[in-house]
RNA sequence: GCGGAUGUAGCUCAGUGGUUAGAGUGCCUGACUGUGACUCAGGAGGUCGCGGGUUCAAGUCCCGUCUUCCGCCCCA
C-alpha cells in the first residue's frame, strides 16, 4: 500500500468497511443528531470557525505552561509567513470570533455549541488521536454559579440520552491564578525532598505548573505527597462559594458528583470550576470531556471583562464508548428494493421508485440491468425490508408481487394497494 | 520522546530459508430462462507495509523506516 492515512488520523467510512465499527459513519451521524437536538433545547446555537488560526492566539490564550499547547501544536508558515496552527482545542477560536463580530453587544448570556476537529501532535493509541473531534459548547456573560450547572448538566444530559449511564462527574475548583500560584508554592514546598532527586526536566515542569504534580500515577510521587495542602485552603470566599453554589445546583439537577483534587485541565486559561467525565466503559484515565470557568480569557484577549464557562466533548472517546456498549441502532434499511423480471419492466420500475421516493420511502432498484437473481442479492445485501417485483404478469394484471425478504413470505397485490402495504 | 508487540487477498488469519504464497469469509459467474439468505462447481482478487542487506534462493534471517496496538509520559 503506498498511501495510508497519516499517524494519528482515521477515515470515517461506510458501515462494513471499516475494521474498527467506532469509525462508521452512521455512528457518528447518530450521534450528531442527538447532539444537535440537546443543545438547540438549551437555546446554544451552532457556530464554526476556521480550521486554523494565528498561532498567537493559542499560545496566549491557552497557554504557556499547557503542554496542548507548548508541545503539540501543529504550526506551518504559509505562503504570505504567517505563523499559522491547525486549532489543538475548541475555545480560543470561537472566543476570538464572539470578539471579532461583536455577538456579546446581542446581550448575555450568548449560548454557542459546535462539532469542530483538532489537531494534537501527541502520541496516538486507542482513543488518542491526532486529528480529534469534539462536541462543544460555550457559555458566554455568565459569572454564576447556574452557568458552570448548566454546562455540566446539558452534558450530563447528552450522554444521558446516548444511553451512558455510568458516568463518573469529577469536579474541582483551582481559583483565580493569584490562588493558584499561592497554591502552587506550597506544593513546591511539600514536595522540595522528593523534587530533588528528581531529573532537570522533570523539575522544571513542576516549576512551570505545580497543579499537575497532584494529578499523577507515579506511585512514588502519590507518597510523597501525603499531606500535601488542599487547594481549598488557598481559596479566597468569593471562589469558595461559587463553588458551593456550583455543587448545589449540580445536586438540584439530579448530578451524582464528586469533588476531585487531581482535575486541574490541560489548558492554561481556566479559572474556578474545571470538571472532567469519565466511564468504566473506557480506560478511567481517558476523559471522555474535559471543561470550566474561563472569566479572564476574553478580557486577555482583548474584550470586556466577561466570564464564561464551556466543555469539550470528545467524540472518538464517545464513540469508542457507545460502540463497546453497542448502544447504537442500525441505520434505517431501504424499505423496498424494486425488482425488474424482464427488461420490459425495468422502466415501469424506475417510474415507481420516483413515485416511493416522493412518497418518502427509501428505495433502491437494480442499475446494471442484472438478472433478476442478482436483483434479489442486491435487496438482500442493503437489507431492504421487501422487494416488490414487476415482470410481465404483474405489467399485464397491474399487480406487484412483494415478498418480505426476512420471513420469505410472498403476495402479489393490485398495485394501488403498494404504497398501503409499505406503511404496515 | 523511550521500551515491547504487530503488519500476508476487501475482512479474519495460516504459512519449517526451497516449485506458481494459501484457507475461511466476502465479491463475480454458472448449476437455476421469475426469486436472496442453504447446497454444489468455477472465477477474479496479493508490489507478503516500505527500503536496503545476507544468501544459489527471503513472506520467512539481518538492518533501517512507516503504521497500528500495549506500557512510561501527556491529553479529548
Amino acid at each position: 500500500m503506498k498511501y495510508q492515512a497519516p499517524r494519528g488520523t482515521n477515515d470515517i467510512l461506510p458501515i462494513e468497511r471499516t475494521k474498527e465499527k467506532a469509525f462508521e459513519v452512521h455512528r457518528w451521524q447518530w450521534a450528531e443528531i442527538l447532539w444537535w437536538e440537546t443543545v438547540s433545547q438549551y437555546g446554544y446555537q451552532e457556530i464554526r470557525t476556521p480550521i486554523f488560526e494565528d498561532i498567537d492566539l493559542f499560545l496566549r490564550s491557552s497557554g504557556e505552561t499547557s503542554d496542548i499547547v507548548q508541545k503539540e501544536m501543529y504550526d506551518f508558515y504559509d505562503k504570505g509567513e504567517r505563523h499559522i496552527a491547525l486549532r489543538p482545542e475548541g475555545t480560543a477560536p470561537v472566543m476570538r470570533a464572539y470578539l471579532e463580530h461583536g455577538i456579546g453587544n446581542l446581550g448575555h448570556p450568548t449560548r454557542l455549541a459546535y462539532e469542530v476537529e483538532c489537531f494534537r501532535y501527541g502520541r496516538p493509541g486507542q482513543g488518542r488521536y491526532r486529528q480529534l473531534h469534539q462536541f462543544g459548547m460555550e457559555l458566554i456573560g455568565s459569572e454564576s454559579p447556574q452557568a458552570d450547572a448548566e454546562i455540566i448538566a446539558v452534558t450530563h444530559e447528552f450522554y444521558n440520552r446516548c444511553g451512558i449511564d455510568e458516568l463518573k462527574v469529577s469536579i474541582n475548583s483551582i481559583g483565580r491564578p493569584a490562588d493558584r500560584a499561592a497554591y502552587g508554592e506550597a506544593i513546591l514546598k511539600h514536595l522540595s525532598g522528593w523534587l530533588k532527586d528528581q531529573e532537570a526536566e522533570e523539575q522544571e515542569k513542576a516549576r512551570k505548573n505545580p497543579l499537575r504534580l497532584i494529578d499523577t500515577k507515579n506511585p512514588k510521587l502519590i507518597e510523597a505527597l501525603d499531606g500535601v495542602p488542599q487547594i481549598q485552603d488557598y481559596l479566597d470566599d468569593r471562589a469558595k462559594s461559587h463553588f458551593e453554589g456550583v455543587c448545589s445546583y449540580l445536586e438540584e439537577s439530579g448530578i451524582t458528583y464528586e469533588v476531585d483534587q487531581g482535575v486541574v485541565r490541560g489548558l492554561d486559561y481556566y479559572t474556578d470550576t474545571v470538571f472532567e467525565f469519565t466511564t468504566s466503559a473506557l480506560d478511567e484515565k481517558l476523559a471522555l470531556c474535559g471543561g470550566g470557568r474561563y472569566d479572564e480569557l476574553i478580557q486577555q484577549m482583548g474584550g470586556q471583562p466577561t466570564p464564561s464557562v464551556g466543555v469539550g466533548i470528545g467524540i472518538e472517546r464517545l464513540l469508542l464508548v457507545l460502540t463497546s456498549l453497542d448502544l447504537i441502532p442500525n441505520p434505517d434499511a431501504p424499505d423496498a428494493f424494486l425488482i425488474a423480471a424482464t427488461d420490459d419492466a425495468r422502466k415501469p420500475v424506475r417510474d415507481l421508485a420516483r413515485l416511493l421516493r416522493s412518497e418518502g420511502y427509501t428505495v433502491q432498484y437494480d442499475i446494471d440491468d442484472k438478472k433478476m437473481k442478482q436483483q434479489f442479492k442486491q435487496a438482500d445485501r442493503f437489507g431492504a425490508r421487501y422487494a416488490v417485483i414487476l415482470g410481465e404478469d404483474e405489467m399485464r394484471e397491474n399487480t406487484y408481487t412483494i415478498k418480505e425478504l426476512a420471513t420469505g413470505e410472498q403476495t402479489t397485490i393490485p398495485q394501488d394497494q403498494l404504497i398501503e402495504k409499505l406503511a404496515q
